[in-house]
DNA sequence: AACAACCCCAACCGCATTAGA
DNA sequence: ATCTAATGCGGTTGGGGTTGT
């Protein structure tokens, strides 16, 4: 792991920017475009290091920068994204176009995380800090075993395997009161494509955003959202029935863009859905299935080739034969099997309706409201108890990895 | 007016990962 | 397989502006 050479160059500016260098880069790139940066500074006349070039471009120079102040809809998305994602600003700034990490690292820092405390809110946890304290008499839950679930580049991803660290912790949707009247849970185009009906837009928005992580994120929160759901007595205007809520899903298979296309179908379309899941508590396999009129049958299976295959609004993914395989892979998969989470998440799945809504919902009010038949109170305590259950249960295996990968095809059909 | 305290944000630093020799 | 340069990311710092006393 080699340093930078150029840090330890002499006689290299530092400090703030001046317009003439940043004209000189600017020209340089706009004539030459981007290339290797170490070979920048020298090129375009520039007494910098590369690294400080390309920091200097990706921070104020790039073209496509959004300037000015956030909107109140990219400060929820932020704190949406937040509750899922952790300090990854760069892949919180990936649903921003034309914000930069670092900007958002900063809002969050100097604005955001006030407002949250001043709601009441732990920004690190998303919980309210009157629970936070409570958990800190609590002994924390420790498992080993969560350290070997996955690898990601970054210094602090083991908080994201660590019950005691904030990242895990539940889905905090729950806890919010809006901000304010958000448009849409993702500004990125390519990732919110949804044709839902007011009523149900926040929902699925909500759902998107739970869905939008990496297996470990959803140890927390991918089962709450699914336990608890309850669309209420319009069961048209969902697009997602679950069929036995006693049985739980693997984290995978909520993370990834089979579960996005599935959230994503036009609601006119009842898409029947069969979840290869493991049973709660012992790590079974097992494959539950039914249509969103809650009829029982099997029609969505997966696996470990490329297509999915659509035949009328039934879902095809794979054999019997390949799913026992993957049963008995799981039964001797070896403990790591590394993933690029983040190519899922940013995976775009166009259904056939591509047609973005931008519904203007707020993210969070309506996940809060008990008459929504969303999440109750009654049904958050429950969780919590049932996920703590669920978070070792998760942890203990490492089967999401190998869905992980299962599902990290190339989707090219629509419904 | 002078000073301190606070806040914001651009930039730096250090580490992890990736690419390629 | 190993090493090193290059890149990317997140945490931190420090300068400048603003506000309060």
């Amino acid at each position: 792991m080699g340093r930078h050479s150029c840090c330890y160059k002499q006689k290299l500016r530092k400090g703030l920017w001046s317009p003439e260098e940043d004209e000189k880069l600017l020209n340089y790139i706009t004539n030459h475009g981007l290339g290797c940066w170490s070979s920048v500074p020298k090129l375009a006349g520039l007494y910098r290091c590369g690294k400080s070039c390309r920091l200097r471009w990706i921070n104020y120079l790039r073209p496509d920068l959004k300037r000015g102040a956030f909107s109140q809809q990219e400060e929820n998305l932020i704190i949406e994204l937040h509750a899922v994602l952790g300090n990854r600003w760069s892949q919180i700034a990936a649903q921003l176009p034309g914000r930069t990490d670092n900007e958002i690292k900063n809002l969050w820092n100097s604005c955001i995380k006030k407002k949250l405390r001043q709601r009441g809110i732990d920004p690190n946890t998303h919980k309210l800090i009157s629970e936070v304290e409570n958990d800190k008499d609590k002994p924390p839950i420790v498992d080993k075993s969560n350290h070997k679930l996955a690898s990601v580049g970054s210094n602090e991803v083991s908080s994201f395997f660590d019950p005691s660290k904030p990242s895990q912790t539940s889905i905090p949707s729950e806890r919010y009161n809006p901000l304010e009247i958000s448009t849409s849970s993702k500004i990125n185009n390519n990732t919110c494509k949804s044709n839902l009906t007011s009523t149900t837009a926040t929902q699925e928005l909500f759902l998107d955003s739970i869905i939008s992580c990496r297996p470990s994120d959803m140890v927390g929160g991918g089962y709450f959202s699914f336990q608890n759901l309850n669309y209420g007595p319009d069961m048209n205007n969902t697009s997602i029935y679950m069929p036995d809520l006693n049985s739980s899903i693997t984290s995978t298979m909520l993370n990834n863009s089979v579960s996005t296309s599935i959230f994503q179908t036009p609601i006119h379309v009842k898409p029947t859905v069969t979840l290869h899941s493991y049973n709660n508590f012992n790590n079974n396999p097992s494959i539950s299935s039914g249509d969103i009129d809650g009829n029982s049958n099997s029609t969505m299976q997966f696996q470990n080739n490329t297509n999915l295959l659509v035949n009328n609004s039934t879902i095809t993914w794979g054999t019997e034969d390949s799913v026992k395989a993957d049963k008995d892979a799981h039964e001797h998969l070896p403990l790591q099997e590394e993933i690029k989470w983040c190519e899922y998440l940013n995976t775009p799945f166009l259904l056939g309706n591509t047609v973005q809504n931008q519904t203007s919902q707020p993210i969070y009010i309506d996940v809060v409201k008990p008459e929504n038949g969303f999440i109750t109170e009654e049904s958050s305590t429950s969780w919590q108890q049932h996920n703590q259950q669920h978070q070792q249960a998760f942890q203990l295996s490492d089967i999401y990895n190998k869905d992980l990968q299962r599902f990290s095809v190339a989707f090219g059909q629509t419904l």
